[in-house]
DNA sequence: CTGAGTGCAAACAGTTTGCATTACT
DNA sequence: AGTAATGCAAACTGTTTGCACTCAG
């Protein structure tokens, strides 16, 4: 279903820029993990897998990702940096994130995007993204409390 | 119009907390800098002042507002926390953020703020706040390209 | 006198950078 | 051979913490 590794391999292709293992393996590790992922994430993940990338080579690829807009960066709060794939199509979601244990889920909601899309006509910056959170309590931590 | 000072120190002593020199002054520098500020913008203003206060002091500060809800934190996908106040009538805006240069600017819309509250009563988080951000390009770094 | 609050400086976490080495093309 | 990219380790930034000291109640 997610052919994400591969157009973000073509993409890098046609940049110019080389498909090396590290960064194979940071876009596997991108699609494995999916939603809102930490560079620590990501090199826990490949150290489990066996193939140990430097740190500094996955700050770089994710550098390099975003600059191309292959992944955009996260934000829900913490003062570390969370990335997720972008996919082709466009489709994107938004993040609920619960204050006491952290747990993240995402939503969508077409309605949202609409209300968006018209503010961003309305404003005098020239919007080319937006990011949603919902912050809250998760039910498990409810249900806990 | 802008009482807020004066409701967080009320809103200190009820708790229990001391309003000392310091914290004062933390909460005068976030009235007169107002929106998405930063620890160093604080201590700078502060600095500049001649009220210099230990940066402890100021993180421990705006630790204790944001746990008693005085003040909340923005996250405009900088590393850097940036706080802002909360006003006691629940008035609240969102940010325009300038992806070259990062100026913010604020902006309320009434129609987003009905989706985000009708959405909240949608999923299964107990939402309690939200955030917006619009990333884009400000009107002059759009002028300067 | 007692404890809340401070300031300094050291500790820390996440991220970035310099540089010698590796490996595509 | 030449250059893009890596990995390590050191540097850096923003934030937190330990601790001795201060000051208000």
């Amino acid at each position: 279903m997610s052919d994400w590794p591969q157009h973000a391999h073509q993409a890098l292709e046609g940049g110019g820029y080389r498909v090396s293992a590290p960064r194979a393996a940071v876009v596997s590790a991108l699609d494995e993990l999916g939603c809102s992922v930490t560079a620590q994430e990501i090199s826990e993940c490949l150290r489990e897998r066996g193939e140990g990338v430097g740190v500094a080579s996955i700050y770089r690829a994710l550098q390099l990702l975003d600059d191309m807009r292959l992944v955009r960066r996260v934000d829900v709060g913490e003062p570390v940096a969370r990335y997720e794939p972008v996919y082709p199509n466009g489709e994107h979601h938004h993040h609920l994130v619960c204050d006491r244990c952290g747990q993240t889920k995402a939503f969508e909601d077409p309605e949202l995007e609409r209300v968006i899309e018209r503010l961003a006509g309305r404003v005098e910056y020239s919007v080319g993204a937006h990011d949603v959170t919902l912050r809250g309590t998760c039910p498990s931590c409810r249900d806990s409390a």
